[in-house]
DNA sequence: ACCTTTTTGTCCAAGATTGATTGATTCTCC
DNA sequence: GGAGAATCAATCAATCTTGGACAAAAAGGT
């Protein structure tokens, strides 16, 4: 194996661990501890990674995403991932689509990396950052201002952008979803910006996990007659699937078998 | 075989492998590892491949998970931080500034986390990610087109957002120049961006190592004496400081120990 | 057929990488 | 705070790689 390699696969293993042993590595790239060390001290002189007895620690984010630790931690959680893996299948090739910032579709973000002819439109930043890394997804980023809590970008800029454009399908992050009082969210900025993708997209697709639902939030941003598809997890109360149903929506609840086989036959039948 | 067409092969090994190595392609090609050594150097100027020791690395993106080699080629090495803590002595509290997408002006971009009252406007989704978890710095993005291969945003959108505001500086990540030439870059939509930024600040301020000095590349974008203030690395040879410092533009030079002090007073000095 | 240019192969010294060894340093557990 | 284990930096030898020089071979032009 070239030297370049090794140390690029040391890399790739920091970018998922943020910590490495340097004994691990021995075994793992079947090398002595002296050229892993060697490694090492070439890639901490690179600025990659802080080296620790008996390993290293990656220095912070510069080539793959990173998000703040409090986002990336609660992207971790099974049901999004659950979700993504559902609502990937409604995403085809070809198709372009918008990606609201949040960690549920962020989720569903890294899983269209592999795909061919797909145009993404997004607000945030961290979707940008993962799928620079795909050859076959053409990005767009609409401009603004950063909000800092969440990691969402708005303003006049984003709005504008926004008002010209059509899209195949809005992939949106709900915060607050009650069947009655509708979908809201905290941020007044962000429910201008949801409407107005909404309004560019034939589809509108939300990702809600079972923590949002029956909650009201400061910001009006529709009813939840504006939405067509809705994935949720199988946290959810039955109730409110029911209600969502009865509304009209289409509602899919995202379990672990489910997503697992990854077959869209269900789907589709439901769909239809 | 031609030449022409082992090159060609190499080429399309590499579309599917990420690394070769040279004892390899003399087995698979039949050929010496002169001859192999030769295809690589000429790949590598070609700009195709980087070698390393006992083979090359793929530079393209073409397989569809690559997570951008190139960016961690080009990552940070000891000098960019050198320029990196450099510049940052320029940038005030209340500055309003503008960050271009580079390497090296990402390490300043994270030098700026700690910052209050700073303005940031980027065309990088790298540096958007890295200055969301400061407090002190605002940060706005410009929006449009992804480029890949780099991490640069550009296209419509990013010049109409540049042609509606003002900067105090605009920091610059300069990939050529060439006292007599000037500035230059690879991209064509880069170039037109760079000029925007340039014309929307009262000081244009560049950051380029010393492996940036003496390059010409494709899309033209000014003469040297656009540039107010340039910082550059020890390593640059210092004729091409002299040369810049007789056309009127501000050149310091970092190196371990200014950088390491950090102290500014010198710098004013020179400045006055 | 002859000369020129380019490409390829061979040889060799200089340089780079790796694994092993040594003694010093640091961590862990008691 | 101390004993034992693990890890570290420094060094050396073995091996592989590199780049330059030069000659042989191939290609191209007259």
């Amino acid at each position: 194996m070239l030297a370049e390699e090794r140390r690029f696969q040391i890399r790739e293993i920091l970018t998922t661990q943020r910590t490495v042993s340097a004994s691990d590595l021995c075994d793992r790239l079947k090398v002595t501890a002296a050229t892993i060390r060697r490694d090492l001290a070439a890639l901490e002189k690179d600025g990659v990674l802080v080296r620790s007895h008996g390993g290293a620690v990656s220095r912070t984010s510069s080539t793959s995403f990173q998000p703040t630790y409090d986002a990336l931690l609660r992207s971790e959680s099974e049901e999004k991932r659950q979700i993504a893996r559902v609502a990937e299948q409604f995403v085809l090739d070809g198709d372009t689509i918008f990606l609201e910032g949040s960690t549920t579709v962020f989720e569903l973000a890294r899983r269209l990396i592999h795909r061919n002819r797909l145009t993404v439109v997004t607000n945030s930043p961290t979707i940008v950052c993962e799928l620079q890394r795909s050859a076959g997804v053409s990005v767009m980023c609409t401009g603004g201002d950063l909000q800092k809590d969440t990691v969402y970008i708005s303003g006049e800029w984003a709005q504008r952008a926004l008002s010209e454009i059509r899209l195949d399908k809005a992939i949106l992050g709900v915060s607050a979803i009650d069947p009655h009082y509708g979908v809201s969210t905290s941020h007044h900025a962000e429910a201008q910006i949801t409407r107005m993708v909404s309004k560019a997209a034939k589809t509108r697709i939300a990702l809600a996990d079972h923590t949002k639902f029956g909650r009201q939030r400061f910001a009006f941003v529709g009813p939840v007659t504006d939405i067509d598809i809705l994935v949720t997890d199988s946290g959810t109360d039955p109730k409110y699937v029911q209600e969502l149903r009865d509304a009209g929506v289409q509602v899919f609840v995202a379990d672990g078998e489910q997503a697992a086989k990854g077959t869209n036959s269900r789907i589709i039948k439901q769909k239809s």
